[in-house]
RNA sequence: GCGGAUGUGGCGGAAUUGGUAGACGCGCACGGUUCAGGUCCGUGUGCCCGUAAGGGCGUGGAGGUUCAAGUCCUCUCAUCCGCACCA
């Protein structure tokens, strides 16, 4: 026996299974039957400098997935690639210089290196980049089919400004008022801006969370997120002005109590409610001064509001209700304007206060409506829907549904991402680029920083272009697409990575999809993962693909902390290229996935991996021992052979059925021990093909060395059936039963296992230790067959 | 404020359906082998009392249901996460 060489063996099938092109899988053919397939995908890692411990706990997992897979007979597509455009890129060429596609693809190389020295079974035919023309080419093509129906288009909006970054925010990214990035305070600015019209599919991407298998939390996290609210918009007038003022409530039970009518600063018709009223300079300064704050420090402060000079009218009783600005009133949400009901809602009821103003309760303490006129006495929450029938027959309202949901806006004012293939004419306005005219190149500028304008704008090679419909002069469009566009339907393309005709077949798309098992972190949950459901439903609704959900089952990996923070692009972390060279990809993979349960975070540190590498060499040698006894009759039955198909059964459910992968180590370890204390028994051979079989998800690399070498087999383990449990083999014919006298444990002694009740109980009575503690009458004897005697006196 | 998750030895964790709490590993202690390498092997290791046999206690805390609770129920504490003036 050899002594256990880390990286002899590791870079041996390394090479071995790039040579042999080993996880690679070909496409069906169209007139291939129909085989069992298993799609497996993690969230694809942006390139920056190295991976990290982070990752490495996540691909690993996927790994043992693949592999679990592919020996129950699938045929796995397990793909990699790059989030390749980004901030990072772009920010480190203008601290560093250099060009960020230079930077990308040197980070891009370095990663594939520390991905083939980990050993992960990928398929490297299907490898996509988001930066590279022949990708991006598809996500501007699939942009103008947004454009063409209607579901991308540009508006002037209040967009979430970066002044250090430069750059407009999405909602998702703008963290306590604050850039997820660099931390600055966001400022709120008017652009035009691109936008995906995310919400036209609130309903289905709620309704459709029923139908795949997410973890609650992240259902929950999108269901609130999206934050559908039932209601009623109900329209209030303002006579004098022949003006109707729309609002939506989710309590039209509580009308009758609308005693004051408050607009946000921002409200658009302001100016004409105000015109020529004494108030009207008052209301506008404060509307002006209000709007301007940072929304943070509206949330913080206390309520104010200035009184407009005009009445509405509620709609229900005709009753006059002064109309108010007030600052806590938001023009994101709803109309832009409230009905107050101070008796009812907390806010209204602090701003009522405040400013003296009349609080009618119109729901008793039983929860009836009063002061409602002909409502009175009805249970308020029944009213509501009265309520909104009486105004739908009076066209004074109707019901309504809300959503706290905006569209995405997705206009970046940077360089390093994918062009908007838009060019802007004075005569014809935003005009799409011909489909044929695709990919509009991302062109080399001079200088990345950006000014306000976007680095591209500067480029008037790249800007100065003719309008597609009239051939005049023309301008492009020098935003960039928020990154989330690539990451939306990167997995589409790796089913159909070379095509170019467009960006995936139909046929083999719907071969591949939906995505079997995908694994990522959980603070995708509104981002990511919210868009990529959203641009699924839209090629299924453009006929471009049969699913409508593209992750059928996510699992999310928990942190690795470093010092308790999480190991991540911009936070840094440890990379496993030090530990490979001491320790091993094999150790390594064992001990990020034996430190606990894969969806808890983890607090890093090295210090187990010493102690695994030794795990590895001392299976290392139990199996070259075992491999030198003869070779295990079949069926052979001792408890060693019992124990090996225990450990099969338990392996195959932790991993098949309860996702977890450090208890299955433990088994295997279990295994190992029992092994090495019976090198001498008749199933010790078969015991050492279990262990390395059951190991190689987790450690390929000597387990499949251990295989071929040791054990002397002549074809590959990573292509082996993965091994079957005997039923029969997994029934143990004594067991261990446990005594118990009042619900304490007393005694446990061996016995065959099966025996009836009454003998069961023979053999508790029989014990001296029960004996002693048997004082006064029995009362109950309860018998859990197999398991425990407990005798109550 | 609303909603949710988690809490088990010195440490990471296990306990799948209410039925032996602490699997597996780390660490530590003692012994052996090798010898002076982050080697290998063995034994022990939840806490308390006791030389021992044995006994008592024990899954954040307090109650409860049950023959039996880490697991179910009520309350409570701590930590973390999502939403947060969303009408």
């Amino acid at each position: 026996m050899d002594d256990y060489d880390a990286h002899a063996i590791e870079q041996k099938w390394q090479s071995h299974w790039e040579a042999e092109q080993a996880f690679h899988v070909d496409n069906p053919a169209p007139d291939d039957a129909p085989d069992e397939h298993f799609y497996m995908l993690e969230m694809l890692p942006y390139p920056s400098g190295s991976l990290h411990m982070g990752h490495v706990l996540n691909y690993t997992m996927g790994d043992v997935v693949a592999h679990f897979k592919r020996r129950h007979g699938y045929t796995v597509l397990r793909p990699m690639g790059f989030d390749s455009f980004g901030l990072p890129a772009e920010n480190a060429a203008i601290k560093d210089g250099g060009h960020p596609l230079e930077i990308t693809e040197r980070n891009m190389e370095a990663i594939r290196k520390q991905m083939r020295r980990m050993g992960w079974a990928i398929d490297w035919q299907r490898e996509v980049s988001a930066h590279e023309p022949t990708f991006y080419r598809w996500t501007q093509w699939l942009f103008l089919k947004l454009v063409e129906h209607g579901l991308a288009y540009r508006k002037e909006a209040p967009v979430n400004w970066c002044p250090h970054d430069q750059t407009v925010l999405a909602n998702e990214h703008v963290v306590d008022g604050r850039c997820w990035r660099c931390g600055n305070v966001v400022e709120t600015r008017n652009m035009a801006q691109w936008f995906f019209k995310i919400t036209a599919y609130a309903d289905a991407l709620l309704d459709d969370l029923a139908l795949i298998d997410w973890p609650e939390r992240t259902k929950r996290i999108q269901t609130q997120w999206i934050g559908r609210s039932e209601g009623a918009e109900i329209l209030f007038r303002v006579d004098d002005l022949d003006l109707d003022i729309s609002v939506f409530t989710t309590r039209p039970d509580t009308l009758f109590g609308a005693t004051f009518f408050a607009v946000a600063p921002e409200w658009p018709q302001l100016e004409r409610l105000v015109d020529g009223l004494e108030q009207a300079e008052e209301v506008l300064t404060y509307a002006k001064i209000a709007g301007a704050r940072p929304t943070e420090e509206r949330e913080q402060r206390e309520k104010s509001g200035v009184f407009t000079g005009r009445y509405a009218t509620n709609p229900v009783n005709g009753e006059p209700i002064p109309i108010w600005v007030a600052d806590y009133v938001l023009m994101e949400y709803g109309t832009g304007a409230v009905m107050a009901v101070p008796a009812h809602d907390e806010r209204d009821h602090e701003f009522a206060e405040k400013y003296a103003l009349p609080i009618v309760s119109v729901i008793d303490d039983d929860g009836q409506l009063i002061n409602s006129a002909q409502f009175d006495g009805r249970p308020a929450e029944g009213a509501r829907g009265a309520i909104v029938d009486w105004l739908s027959e009076h066209a004074k309202g109707k019901a309504a549904i809300n959503y706290r949901l905006r569209d995405w806006s997705f206009s970046r004012q940077r360089y390093w991402g994918c062009p908007i293939p838009i060019i802007y004419c004075d005569e014809h306005g935003a005009v799409p680029v011909p489909e044929d005219q695709l990919p509009v190149v991302l062109p080399d500028v001079e200088d990345y920083r950006p000014k306000g304008q976007p680095p591209l704008a500067s480029n008037d090679e790249f800007m100065n272009v003719a309008c597609p419909v009239c051939s005049k002069p023309a301008r492009r469009e020098a935003d960039t697409m928020d990154t989330f566009v690539d990451s939306s339907w990167y997995f589409l393309r790796y089913t159909d990575p070379v095509n170019d005709q467009a960006p995936f077949d139909r046929r083999i798309a719907d071969y591949w999809m939906p995505i079997d098992q995908y694994i990522g972190g959980i603070d995708h949950a509104k981002g990511h993962l919210l868009y990529s459901r959203f641009f699924m439903k839209v090629l299924n609704d453009l006929g471009m693909i049969g699913v409508r959900e593209p992750f059928q089952r996510l699992f999310h990996q928990g942190w690795v902390l470093l010092d308790g923070k999480k190991m991540s692009k911009s936070q840094g972390g440890v990379s496993p290229n030090e530990l490979i060279d001491r320790f091993g990809a094999d150790a390594i993979r064992l001990y990020i996935l034996f430190y606990g349960p894969a969806d808890q975070d983890i607090n890093w540190s090295p210090d187990g991996i010493a102690p695994m590498a030794r795990f590895v060499k001392r299976l290392w040698r139990e199996v070259h021992e075992a491999a030198t006894q003869p070779a295990s009759p079949a069926g052979v039955d001792t408890p060693l052979a019992r124990k090996a198909h225990q450990t099969i059964a338990r392996v195959t459910d932790d991993v098949g059925r309860r996702f977890q992968f450090n208890t299955p180590i433990a088994a295997v370890m279990e295994l190992v021990n029992d092994l090495s204390k019976a090198l001498d028994d008749p199933a010790a051979r078969f015991a050492a093909e279990t262990v390395v079989s059951l190991v190689q998800p987790w450690a390929p690399h000597v387990a499949e060395e251990l295989w071929r070498g040791a054990l002397g087999y002549s074809t590959e383990l990573s292509a082996a059936p993965w091994p079957v449990a005997d039923p029969a083999m997994l029934e143990r014919d004594t067991i261990e039963l446990v005594l118990q006298v009042n619900g304490k444990v007393r005694d446990r002694i061996e016995v065959p296992a099966g025996l009836a009740d009454a003998e069961l109980v023979e053999h508790a009575r029989a014990s001296e230790k029960v004996q002693a503690h048997l004082v006064g009458a029995e009362r109950r004897v309860i018998i859990v067959p197999d398991k425990l005697v407990n005798i109550v006196v």
